[in-house]
DNA sequence: GCCGTTTTCGGCCCGACTGTTTTCAGTCG
């Protein structure tokens, strides 16, 4: 059992407790020691037999641990089973509905025994809802559209989550003898949000034709399956714990590159290439590119060897959702898209001064180890106070701290000084625009934003990058991958109207986050709109970790030119000034 | 439930915003 698994079950235990109305300081010392799990280097299922070595994490205490202990023993804890049996696990997904807290939970459940989403929307169609207190028609409205939203993701899986299973099963096959190589295929390969399955392409001599049953044995062994679906001569499918489903597909080397084409897709790219090798005399499979007369194998060993013989480009899978790359493929201009090793700053960052982990010179340290030439940090301002924001007197005292260990750093890395302003309901910043002014970033973001009209929303915003020291505009549509729908704006409008301003929007590289949409990005690609690419780091350990962001902007056909921060840190802070 | 003492119990990030109230509870960050 691994940390996040161990830190998951902690949470879930909190959100369980809250429901039940036990001492809110007591929920939240699980929050915090399910933060501090996640948080430690240190293997705890390895070392759970020692209690001191438990103890010794701040936020664990000894209850703590025994908690832990029992967690790795039995795969939970008593506290959690109980309340488990009590509500049943379909609460946990009510809580994942915009609006509804743990107090609303509890009231449904208490009024109506309302278990699970399904009775919810039952509930409420029956009208039931009406009545109970604080539950007015918008109020009701909002949870009927948290629904719909909910269940368009059902059965979906977030990017990294498929990833970190492709990533575990892969160390898993290739430690058999005999396979040589583990590839995802899919919409995780083209980089999409979310995964519907898992699809691993696996070759080596291991999977040689009708010779498969000792690989078909060792995936069927494979210690994370939760269920068997079907187990055949080429193909092992099952679910995880999780509920991800898995096809492995054992594939003799010699077709590797048709398979791998063809699982990769997406579908409406592989209908416009098939027509593509009929036209040419062709039949495409995910068996081999072949001659429609003679059926000899025209190309199937590679990818590159496919597209070739079909007169055209490679192009990376992340392009691959007929939208024109196969013309372009074809006219031999496939674009050279962004890559991670382009990015030159991380300029998104919080420190232990409000909310973060860490201190201005371990994040700087964090960016030389990732090869970054500056960062910038850029914290939360008063209004949000939860996160302890800066007012203007810390605002300056920061920025002069920021300064000196610039200075120390010796340019090693530059630090640029920087805050992230809250956008407040009337457009306005929480912030003296005496102080941004002297600031070399300033990003405004919305922080409070769930169920306001979309007019008065997209006014705010447009109102706040006309400040002309905002320079940068974060969390620009406020997405929550799987959770929650955007918040209501206008996003063509904001993008459209950065652009005319000079304003570069972000993109949050969080998995969970992923700001801009594929269609978001392509239309600031369209309108000139520069694009700002952020990890939002609020500890060393996410510095510069921007793959799903990157591959998010590849899909859209973005370019080293078409982001901010892929310029060196004089260019950088010369487009800050620019306005 | 954790922590740090004031050493045995009290304190534990706080403010904006919404929808429902008609003075506030709940959610969010």
């Amino acid at each position: 059992m691994d940390n996040a698994t161990i830190a998951s079950l902690l949470n879930e235990t909190a959100d369980l407790m809250e429901i039940d109305g036990a001492d809110g300081f007591r929920v939240r010392s699980y929050r915090n020691a399910s933060d501090a799990v996640e948080q430690t280097t240190v293997d705890l299922a390895a070392v759970s037999g020692d209690a001191a070595q438990l103890l010794a994490i701040q936020g664990i205490g000894k209850s703590m641990a025994a908690n832990i202990q029992a967690i790795v023993a039995t795969g939970s804890l008593p506290v959690r089973d109980e309340l488990l049996t009590k509500y049943g696990a379909g609460l946990l997904q009510l809580l994942k509905l915009p609006g509804m807290g743990p107090k609303t939970v509890a009231l449904l459940w208490d009024a109506g025994k309302v278990k699970n989403i399904d009775e919810l929307a039952e509930a409420i169609d029956a009208g039931r809802l009406k009545g109970l207190p604080r539950m007015g028609e918008k109020q009701i409205e909002k949870i009927k559209k948290g629904i719909e939203d909910y269940r368009r993701s059902v059965g979906r899986f977030r990017i990294d989550e498929a990833e970190d299973a492709a990533e575990r099963l892969t160390i898993y096959l290739m430690a058999m003898g005999g396979i040589e190589r583990v590839t995802p295929a899919g919409s995780l390969r083209r980089g999409r949000e979310t995964a519907g399955d898992l699809d691993l392409l696996v070759t080596g001599p291991a999977c040689a034709q009708g010779n498969t049953d000792a690989a078909v044995q060792y995936v069927a062994a494979y210690p994370g399956i939760h269920d068997m679906i079907a187990k055949g001569e080429n193909k092992v499918s099952f679910h995880l714990a999780n509920g991800l489903q898995v096809d492995v597909r054992l594939l003799p080397s010699n077709c590797y590159g048709a398979a791998l084409q063809y699982f990769t897709g997406s579908k409406a790219h592989n209908v416009v290439l098939r027509q593509r090798a009929l036209k040419m005399g062709y039949t495409l499979s995910e068996w081999s590119l072949s001659r429609l007369d003679n059926e000899s194998v025209v190309a199937s060993a590679t990818e590159e060897e496919i597209y070739a013989a079909l007169d055209m480009d490679w192009m990376p899978p992340e392009m691959r959702e007929n939208l024109g790359e196969i013309e372009a493929a074809a006219k031999r201009s496939v674009p050279k898209l962004i890559e991670a090793s382009d990015i030159k700053g991380d300029v998104h960052m919080h420190t232990t001064e409000t909310d973060g982990r860490n201190s201005i010179l371990e994040m700087a340290e964090a960016g030389i180890a990732r090869g970054l030439q500056y960062i910038a940090i850029t914290e939360h301002t008063k209004n949000l106070a939860m996160t302890n924001g800066l007012d203007e007197k810390r605002a300056l005292e920061h920025m002069k701290r920021i300064r000196e260990v610039d200075k120390q750093m010796e340019g090693r890395i530059r630090i640029l000084t920087g805050l992230e302003v809250d956008i407040l309901a009337d457009g306005s910043l929480d912030m003296d625009d005496e102080v941004l002014a002297q600031l070399d970033v300033v990003i405004a973001s919305v922080h409070s934003h769930f169920a306001q009209p979309r007019e008065e929303m997209t006014g705010r915003v447009l109102r706040a990058v006309g400040n002309p020291n905002v320079r940068i505009l974060g969390h620009p549509t406020g997405r929550q991958i799987l959770r929650r729908e955007a918040y209501a704006l206008d996003t063509g409008a904001v993008i459209r109207r950065c652009a005319e301003l000079g304003v570069a929007v972000e993109h949050n590289a969080a998995p969970e986050r992923l700001d801009l949409s594929d269609r978001d990005l392509r239309l600031a690609k369209e309108c000139g709109c520069r694009i700002v690419i952020n990890t939002d780091a609020h500890m060393t350990k996410v510095v510069g970790e921007w793959r799903y962001g990157i591959r998010q902007l590849r899909r859209a056909w973005l370019t080293a030119a078409d982001v901010l921060n892929t310029l060196g840190v004089k260019e950088f802070l010369g487009a800050m000034r620019k306005r």
